[in-house]
Formats: C-alpha cells, sequence, structure tokens
DNA sequence: ATAATAGTGTCTTTCAGACAGTATAGT
DNA sequence: ACTATACTGTCTGAAAGACACTATTAT
C-alpha cells in the first residue's frame, strides 16, 4: 500500500498536503419541508371536525426576501452529514427528535441565491400533529403552519413531430390567518422518440421566497405519488386512529374523495384493530386501529 | 421596497455588502451512474446474443484510491447548476448531449472523501449503446464499460417489541475484462409504530472507490423500481426494436424472466408498431416497433 | 425437416371502482 | 325517532400471472 503518485507521495502524504481551498467551494443548505395534518373545529356536535394539510413556514427578518416567508432550513455544517443537518433543524423547528425524515431532491440552479452561491438539499419531514407543541418554534420568531393546497390550474397538450409537450401550471396557495401567499408552477414534459422528460419553473409567486415554491410543489407531488404505494401516511397519524381520520389524511393529501369500502380494503394489510373505540362521539362510535408492523412492502 | 433592515441597509446594499466566506463552504461534485446494455456475441447462427447491463466507471490515477474505480464524476463549478455540471460530465464521457439523464439521491456523509468534506449529488444517464462510440472515452485514460450485477445475498428478519427490522445484503458485482470488483451493501429497514427507515452500509468492497458502491446499488434499485412503472426503459432502446429486444432489456435489469404474452400485453400501450421487419434471423422475423409518444402516464 | 424465435388466445386469480345495504351511539 | 357516522357485502370490469397454442424464417 506505499503506491506512490506522480510527485512521489504516497496516499497518506498527499492527503495531509491536500488543499480544498484550490476547488471551487460553496454553500450547502437543507431546507425542511415539514408536513402536518390539523383538524379544524367542529361545526356541529355530531359531525366530525374538518382536516388541513399543513407546512411550516418561517417569516424572513432580514435581507434577501426580507418579510418573505421561507422554508425552515439553513447552512450545512462542515462537521456534519446533510441528515444530520436536516435532523438539527427538525430539532430546532419542531423540539421532536423521531420525526420520519427523507430527502427529496437538490436545487443548484446559480442564480437561486441573491447571495451567492447555494445549492440546497431538500427533505420532507411528516408529524403527527398531536405530538406537537406549540412552545416548539420559540427560538424561531416568526413560525407559522400554513394551510397547504396544490391543484392543477392549466393544462395545454402541443403534439410535435415526434411526440408531444405537456404543460401544467399548478397553483399552490398557502394562508395563515392574515397572510395569503401563493405561486404557479408551470411543468413542461416532453415526450419525444425515447421518453419523458420533465422541467419546472416557478411562472408566478407572490410572498414566498427563493424557489421554495417550487420545492414546495415539488415535495406536494412526492407526497401525493409515495401516499399511494408506502405507509408514510402513517407518520402523520397519532398512535390509535380511526379508519375514517386515515382516510380523511388520504383524501386531504390526495386531494379527492375516497369510497370507504374500498380504502378500507386498500390499507387493511397496513393497519390491526385494537380493542378500544371512541366515545362521545353522537353517533355510532368507531373502533380504534394502530400501524400493523407485520405489513411488509417497503419502496423508495 | 425600500425595506431595510436592522443595519438600515436596503436589500440591494445588503446584497452587495454580503461576504460569502463567513458561513462554511464546501465541494460539490457530480457523479454519474451511466448505465447502457449491449449484446455479447451469438453463439450460433440462430440464437439471440446474449445482453448485459453495463455501468461506465473511471480507474483514478491519483490519490485517494489510486487504482481503484470510480464513477465519471467531478467538482460543481460556481457558475454552473448542478444539471449543468452533470450535463458536462456527460457530454465529456459520452460524447453525447441528448441522454436521459435524472438527478438520483445527495450523498452527504461527513468522510465520504478522505480529501476534504465533499458532498455528492448522483445522477443517472441512460443510453442506447448502438448511438454510443468506442472513441468517446478518449480524453479519459482509464475509462471502461463493466458488466454489473447486483443480488440479494442475504435477508434476515428480526422481530423487535414495536416492529420489525429487515436486514439485507446485496452482492454487487462489476467485471471488465480481467478486472473484477466487488462489494456488498447492506440495507437496514426498521419498522415500527410509524413506519418504515431504511439506511444504507457498505459492509465489504474490494476496488471501488469512495462510497461508490452504495451509490451503484441505490442506483440500481432505483432503475429496477422505474421501469416497472415509466417509460425510461426506451432510453436504452435505438429508435427502432423488436419486442424481444425490449423484453431482455426488461429482464436484464429486473433479473427475471418475464413471460412473453403478459410482457407485451403489459408495454402494449407504449409502443407503435412500424411496418419493418428483421431480417436474416434463422427464424420467423420479427417486426419493429418504435416508442408511442401518445403513451401518456407520466409520474416521478 | 428442424431449430429457434415470433406472436396470439384464453383461463384464472387478484384487485380496483361503484354502489347498496345494515348497524349504532347520542341527543 | 333522527342524524351522522361506522361498517360490510357484492357486482363489475380491468389487469396480472400462467400456460398452451400457432406461425415463420434460414439452413
Amino acid at each position: 500500500m506505499s503506491e506512490v503518485n506522480k510527485q512521489g507521495l504516497t496516499e497518506a502524504e498527499f492527503l495531509s498536503s491536500y488543499d480544498a481551498s484550490k476547488y471551487d467551494r460553496l454553500s450547502v443548505t437543507v431546507d425542511m419541508l415539514i408536513f402536518t395534518v390539523t383538524e379544524e373545529e367542529k361545526k356541529n356536535y355530531r359531525k366530525l371536525p374538518e382536516k388541513s394539510l399543513r407546512l411550516l413556514l418561517i417569516r424572513r427578518g432580514s435581507h434577501p426576501y426580507k418579510n418573505q416567508w421561507a422554508l425552515p432550513g439553513g447552512f450545512v455544517h462542515l462537521r456534519e452529514s446533510l441528515d444530520e443537518a436536516a435532523r438539527r433543524k427538525l430539532q430546532e423547528e419542531t423540539n421532536i427528535g423521531e420525526i420520519y425524515m427523507e430527502q427529496l431532491y437538490t436545487w443548484g440552479a446559480v442564480d437561486r441565491d441573491p447571495r451567492t452561491r447555494v445549492i440546497c438539499a431538500s427533505y420532507m419531514a411528516l408529524v403527527d400533529n398531536s405530538s406537537l407543541r406549540i412552545e416548539a418554534s420559540q427560538n424561531v420568531a416568526d413560525a407559522a403552519w400554513f394551510t397547504v393546497s396544490c391543484k392543477l390550474d392549466e393544462e395545454q397538450k402541443t403534439v410535435t413531430a415526434t411526440g408531444y409537450i405537456l404543460q401544467q401550471v399548478f397553483k399552490l396557495r398557502l394562508s395563515h390567518e392574515d397572510q395569503e401567499l401563493s405561486a404557479a408552477i408551470k411543468t413542461v414534459k416532453t415526450v419525444e422518440n425515447k421518453g419523458t422528460r420533465v422541467e419546472r419553473d416557478i411562472v408566478e409567486c407572490s410572498g414566498i421566497a427563493f424557489d421554495h415554491a417550487k420545492i414546495i410543489e415539488y415535495g406536494i407531488q412526492r407526497l401525493r405519488n409515495k401516499i399511494e404505494y408506502t405507509d408514510i401516511a402513517f407518520n402523520l397519524m397519532p398512535e390509535r386512529f380511526t379508519l375514517t381520520k386515515l382516510q380523511q389524511v388520504y383524501e386531504i393529501i390526495l386531494d379527492t374523495g375516497l369510497l370507504k369500502a374500498n380504502f378500507r380494503r386498500k390499507i387493511a394489510d397496513m393497519v390491526v384493530e385494537t380493542d378500544e373505540y371512541t366515545r362521545d362521539a353522537g353517533h355510532r362510535p368507531s373502533k380504534l386501529f394502530r400501524f400493523n408492523p407485520k405489513w411488509m412492502k417497503i419502496i423508495e
């Protein structure tokens, strides 16, 4: 193992003389999409509470994008891994360590941050609302859980010589009290000889800092896809839940209604019944279920 | 828009006085998984040629990991986006600009590169072998297309109080002429109350530089997943192909045999027949097909 | 004729979608 | 009794898996 290079250095010698500053160095941030599902007030003693999907955003107190809302995040330190940086941020924002978290995508456009060249690794985290504490975001002056909606707004298909181009505009709306943020993200799916290519651009944006609108839209799409074939939805649930509440979570994320009987068949193997029931509901009590850890079907 | 910050600076003033060197700066590389499928020699005038999945690797000429094989890649420059850096690398290695490419995952362990802190954004590219030129990799002294195989080697399931832990070891083998590289990657899937968590580690590695064995294994899994529900396979095909050749590509990537009739039903909507046939085959000629750009089902 | 591949028909099982029905607490 | 939800049964049609069958070329 005393192999030497052209300068006659062994690997150990080479490494100790290595000067990292010869190469371009840039900043890397992690930005977190922290989702949860909350229940609104009941309208009627009998009715079930309405649910909504929420995303944690932070109001920027300084330039750039001062007073606009951004994803919680921050610079990755030299001595921490990407995952560690993401966990650290998560801990800072939510005060919970054991949260589901997965890497989403890394955004690398040259001018995405006006300050300097910043590459952003985005992560998605899912939290059960009942384990969240309000006081959590103490250290962050202006953090708020925004209600999120993302709907297809426009669709245009152009047939070309070798295929077609599908342009879709998704309207993203975020609201919290009197704050109303919105953005339009255009995805261009080009299909020709070989297959498909997707590009994503912000065409309109109000109140959302940086390219974060695009990241949010991407994260929602990922969440929608993944809820269909994995068990991530359970990260948004308390330990015990009724099947109707589970169904509501699916419906909110997918933004559609689902037929009860079919839904129950679909998730039957993912849950186990307990012998507990809800009470004082004003209607027939429902059985409480929990996640079935014997369920096995792991895709990534 | 003359909003000022605590130091009384406008956004423009703030940006021009911004000093990026106050924060940790680190190096970012793009590393490319460039896959193709090649045909071996025919064994018999009648038999179809065997196919194999190949991956482009580069022999390192310098420290660290001197003489070991690594993924083609390099540092991201300050003035290029991640995608541009990946395209540039792809162009350098293959001499083809229009190749399918997608971002895979960003690897951020602190000690993954012994030189300095390097974060690696990995990309996967798929090339049709017939459009590749041998002379392509001129500028790279020691590039080679390795035959890849990745098989489940060990599996162990431990039942815990709240769920179970599934440990799987995948054996990765790469070979090119007299070069035989191998690695074992252990994935640990932890399932408890809330759902699933996956970790990935290299437990054994011979001849593969850095943490690239892990990246390769990850890329192969992604390829296997995505070939099932997208059209990416067509990026590995020439413009016109027989359905048997398409099936072979699926079989090589998925590492299983498929029933012909069922396969054809499955991909029926993704292809269009042409009026051409193969000739001089020693058996019944087969119809040539091409990708059907009207096929619409885009998931990412 | 034969070897090897090309290509089709159909049975079964499984699963998703639709819908109609029954059950039960709390006021 | 009534309301709102809880929960189940079953029909249908589509898709996945298994397998058997027919067709066609170069030698």
